[in-house]
Parts: structure tokens; sequence; C-alpha cells
RNA sequence: UGGGCCGUCGCCAAGUGGUAAGGCACGGGGUUUUGAUCCCCGCAUUCGUAGGUUCGAACCCUACCGGCCCAGCCA
């Protein structure tokens, strides 16, 4: 690499927006255009940190703009979400914009249109319309409302306006071509008539524009320089083109498409994210497990995370499909610096130190993080009994595996040697309690004899942990690529969410704060959820767990 | 079958005529009171395939192969 690793990656938009900038000194102005009927996801922070990283790197900006054409499925609760998820991810837009600021002037740009004899009101119904359209491989026909004049659209149109029409009787439609090969080309619906409530213009307005000639002037009248979007419009840039062209507008966004992302395991669809949500399958749009922003964010992911993620993945036209473990990693590595350590024992069995003195209790003063010590220390009371994993525990333990076992010794972290001398069961046969014995010169981390103690297991103090609810979230989907089956309900990971309920954390996280992130040493990166449960308990719900280099070779 | 686009390591991705960056994953080693982190080392004689142009091709040309998108009065 020779250029400095703090610079973005180069991708294709990047060089193109530096070469037009080399040819004529204007400021890079994009755009950010959410259509306000679901939550943001992790495509969606895709397309944010492009639109607004390439504005903040070539000095120019970004606005956010609602492409709210569409009544129907519209909300505010939406637009006030997406809000929300763009600041959080530490993006400042320009101007807030709604295409709906845009409804007067897009009808006199129609009006204009028809003027000019490019547009025409058409009478054909919805079906009509669909058979006069052609197919893939044949051209259409020219509807019979074509060769309307100037005047008779001029007053259908007004009257379209008017509320004189139904749904569906009539529609604007631009004349271009019946016989292009790209069907978007084929007279194409400008406006169309819908007697709904529109969530910012009320009920101000039965006619409302669609994505293809709202858009294009949206970006112009904004004098955005480069309207970024996704590889599916790339069939609709000679549309945007030509309405563009036809209307002279005093400026010409210039759009460029490039791909969503798609990642493994994940769903990437406004609408199935919504079906998710509706029939129950997930709590709501921020359940951790979803790939909305806000789901990420309750989930513990920091906005720095998805940023690198973003950066990571880069920007190309390929289709491509990326592996969640790298949006994981980046979770990893943003974490792994900010977060404090704790301790905290997700399925305990209980130990008690036969020779350490019934009743005493010592406080252990433990750094916060291994390699940031301005991050403090905290006091951690160590005592007779115990808490330890169990699966740190093995009574058959093979060679390998250097935990805790019958008659064998490991390092309790920060704390002392312990011998394992009694495994106590219950009727069953199942494991209740250990009985150890501990090694008092072996505090602090020498052993008296230097002997060497290759295991290090976490633990809390029976009298002083609390008890605390645990979430653990894996993959909501089992297949790679759920969007692709049939029904991607069927697919859904039965264990996407194990709630822990007897877990027990050191005392000093209950006074954790809401969204606090922590490592839990050896489990990996919780944060503590905004609700706590009905009982009282705190909550941690479980962002990643670290890399478990054990839980390769075990598998093996 | 008409139109648009895409194919560089297992997954991403730079490179755009001068002899294959980087990240993730993977394998090996070191440090470590987290089997974490961190640090080394390794990991494409080859760029979908086949021809051609050129002193020289992942980059140019031709043909083929494979994949994605489009027939909403959705965005």
């Amino acid at each position: 690499m020779t250029e400095d690793s703090t610079l973005p990656a180069n991708n294709f938009i990047r060089n193109r927006i530096k070469s037009d900038l080399a040819q004529q000194n204007v400021s890079v102005i994009t755009r950010f255009p959410p259509e306000p009927n679901g939550y943001l996801h992790i495509g969606h922070a895709k397309s944010i940190c492009l639109n607004f990283g390439i504005a903040a790197e070539f000095k120019g900006h970004c606005n956010l703009r609602f492409d709210d054409t569409n009544p129907d499925k519209e909300d505010d609760e939406y637009v006030e979400a997406i809000k929300h998820d763009v600041s959080w991810l530490g993006y400042t837009w320009q101007q807030l914009e709604f295409a709906s600021n845009y409804f007067e002037q897009l009808y006199a740009y129609a009006v204009q249109l028809i003027e000019g004899g490019h547009a025409y009101v058409c009478d054909l119904n919805p079906e009509q319309v669909r058979a006069y359209r052609g197919s893939l491989t044949e051209p259409g026909k020219n509807s019979p409302f074509r060769g309307r004049s100037v005047a008779e659209n001029l007053d259908l149109f007004s009257r379209m306006r008017a509320g004189e029409f139904k749904e569906g009787e009539r529609v604007l439609r631009a004349k271009i071509d019946m016989a292009a090969g790209n069907i978007n080309m084929r007279d194409p619906a400008l406006y169309r008539i819908k007697h709904a409530h529109h969530h910012r213009t009320a009920d101000r307005w039965c006619i409302y524009p669609m994505y293809d000639y709202a858009h294009c002037i949206s970006d112009a009248l904004e004098g955005i320089t480069h309207s970024l979007c996704t590889l599916e419009f790339e069939d609709h840039r000679p549309l945007y083109d030509w309405v563009l062209d036809t209307l002279k507008t005093p400026a010409h966004p210039q759009q460029i498409e490039f791909a969503r992302l798609s990642l493994d395991y994940t769903i990437t669809s406004k609408r199935k994210l919504l079906q998710l949500v509706e029939d129950q399958h997930v709590q709501a749009w921020d359940d951790p497990r979803m790939p909305t922003i806000s789901g990420l964010r309750r989930r513990g992911y920091p906005a720095t995370a998805i940023r690198d993620f973003c950066e990571r993945i880069g920007i190309t036209k390929k289709d491509a499909q990326i592996d969640v473990g790298v949006l994981e990693n980046c979770a990893r590595e943003a974490l792994d610096h900010a977060a404090p350590r704790a301790m905290c024992v997700l399925n305990p069995i209980k130990v008690v130190i036969d020779n350490y003195p019934a009743g005493e209790t010592e406080e252990l003063d433990v750094a916060n993080h291994p390699k940031r010590p301005e991050l403090g220390r905290r006091s951690l009371p160590f005592g007779r009994e115990i808490y330890i994993e169990r699966d740190d525990f093995m009574e058959q333990a093979e060679k390998k595996f250097f935990r805790l076992a019958p008659g064998k010794e490991v390092r309790l972290r920060f704390a002392y040697c312990i011998t394992c001398t009694e495994v106590i069961k219950d009727s069953n046969g199942a494991i209740v309690e250990l009985h150890c014995s501990y090694d008092p010169l072996t505090k602090g981390g020498k052993t008296g004899d230097g002997r060497k103690v290759k295991g290090i297991i976490h633990w809390v103090s029976c009298q002083h942990s609390i008890a605390v609810q645990v979430n653990l979230y894996d993959r909501l989907f089992n297949t790679p690529n759920p969007g692709a089956q049939d029904n991607f309900t069927d697919h859904l990971n039965p264990h996407s969410l194990i709630s822990l309920t007897d877990s027990r954390a050191e005392a000093s996280l209950s006074n954790s704060e809401a969204m606090q992130a922590y490592q839990f040493e050896r489990c990996g990166y919780f944060c503590r959820d905004a609700e706590d449960n009905a009982a009282g308990q705190p909550v941690f719900n479980r962002t990643v767990t670290l890399r478990d280099t054990w839980a390769k070779i075990n598998s093996k």
C-alpha cells in the first residue's frame, strides 16, 4: 500500500469524482434518499457511508432527503427513526428535505412537459397499460390516447389534480418510445391518482409523482452533483436523463450506480424485515438480531464498527455476498479497544475452596483494561465460595483441555491457583458442586516453585456477585442466503436467542449504564440492554463472541 | 429471446499496457494471568474461457461461457 492507510480505499466512484473535479472546480453534493417506509438496515449504512463520506472527503455536503412519493406506505415513525440512525452513525446532513416539499414544482414541471408535447394523460387501466407495454422481447404499442392535444392533456391533468377521477382511471405518461428495448422508456407513468392521506401534505394532493419523475428533479433542485444509487436503477438512468434533458433543468446531476450490500445469513429487504416484525419472529425493528441500524445498536455494535465495515467492503458494481465474519470482526476490533473488562459467569457451577478461611474476603485490585491503564482499576472481592463456568470443568479431560478437571490445577484470573479435589453430584449424576484447594503462594501471578499453570479461568464470588440475565444472540438464519429461499421464514435459526437467567456477574456491573459495552473476559463483548427484565435484573446482550481458538481446535 | 450490467485467491477488493496491493478467512511460530489482544511468517507464475494485437496484456480487440437486473399506476 503506497497510500496513507487512513485514506479511504479507492473505488470507481471516488475515481470518477476525482476526474470530474479535475475538469471543473465545483463542490460535490450528494444525498441519501431513503423512503420512510421502514427502518434503515446495514445495507443502507453502506449507502450512507458512501454518500456522506464522499461529500466530506471532497469538502462538499450531503442532504438527507426522504423519498416520500407513495403515501400508502410512508409514515412519520420511520422518518424519525431514520434521522436518528443517520445521526447515530455520526453523520450530519446539510439540508433535510422531502420529495413532497417539491410537489408544487414537480407539478409545474409536468405541465411544462405536457406543453412541450412530451407527456400525455392516458385513460388505459393498469391491465391495459401492461398489455400495451409489450414484453421483454416484443415492442409495445402506442396508447390510443397518445395523440391527445396539448390543451386536452392540460385540462385532463388539472382535473386529475382536482380530484375528478378515481384511482387507476387516468395517469400522466411521458411520451418517449413504446418500442424501446429498455422497458422503462416505453411511455412510463409520471403521475398516478391516489386518494390517500400523505404523512406531510395530508390531503392536499390526490395525484402523486412516480419515483423516476420525482427523484431526478429533486436531485436537480438541490444541486446534487452525483446521485449515487444501487444497480437496479441502472436501467432507469436513461429516463433520469430524459426527464432532465427535456425539461432543461438548471442542473443535471450524474447518476452512478453501485452494488447493494448482501450479507451472509442475513436479510436486507425492507419488506421481509417488516414481515419478521409483524409476524413476531423478532420482538421489534430494533431486536438485537435484526440487521437494522437500530438492532445493531441495541446489540452493542459501535457506530465506528459499522463505518469501518462499510469502508472495508468497498464499492463496486459486482454483486457480492459479504461474509458476516467481516462485520463481526469490525465489532471485535472496535470493542477490544473501547470496552472495559469485567467478569461474568454465564452458566455457573459453585466451587468451594476448602482450605480458604470461611467468612474471609479479599479485595483484589485489578485493571479495567489490559492495555489501557487510563480506563482505571477496580476492586474484585474474592472469597471461599465462588462460581466458575460449567464449561471450564471437565470430568474426563483430554490432554489439550487445560482448564479445571479432577486433580488438575488452574489459575483463577487475577486470583489464586486452585486444584480440584472433589466432584459432588446429585442423584441423577449431574455435577452440582466442586471442591478445590488453593495455593496461598500463588496470589497475583506467580507460583512459589516456578511451576507452570497454563489454564486461566474467570470466576465471581458467590457472596458478592449479582444475578443477571444474559442474552446470547446468534445469526437469525441458518442458511447463507435466506433471501433466495422460497420461504425465508422456514430458515430462521431457532437458537438465535438464548436467554440465560442464572448468570452471575461481578458486583461492579450492578450500576452499569445502558448501552455501556464490556468485555466479559473469555466470553465476549456485551452491553447492558436499555430495558432490564421484569424481575429487575440487569440484562446484558452479547454483541459478539471473542475469537475462540479453543472452540476451533475442539471441533476438529 | 429484447435492453442494461458484472466476472482478479475460500469471501471481499486494489490495479485500467510494463510484469498481481490490502483486509477477512486459513496454516505455522512468538508474547501474554483472557485458548482474547498484539507481533512475525506463509497463503493467485496468475486475473471466467479461447483466440488475436503488442517487445510486453488482468488491462486493448474478437468470440464464447457463467451470473445479476428490467415487463408496478413501488422505490
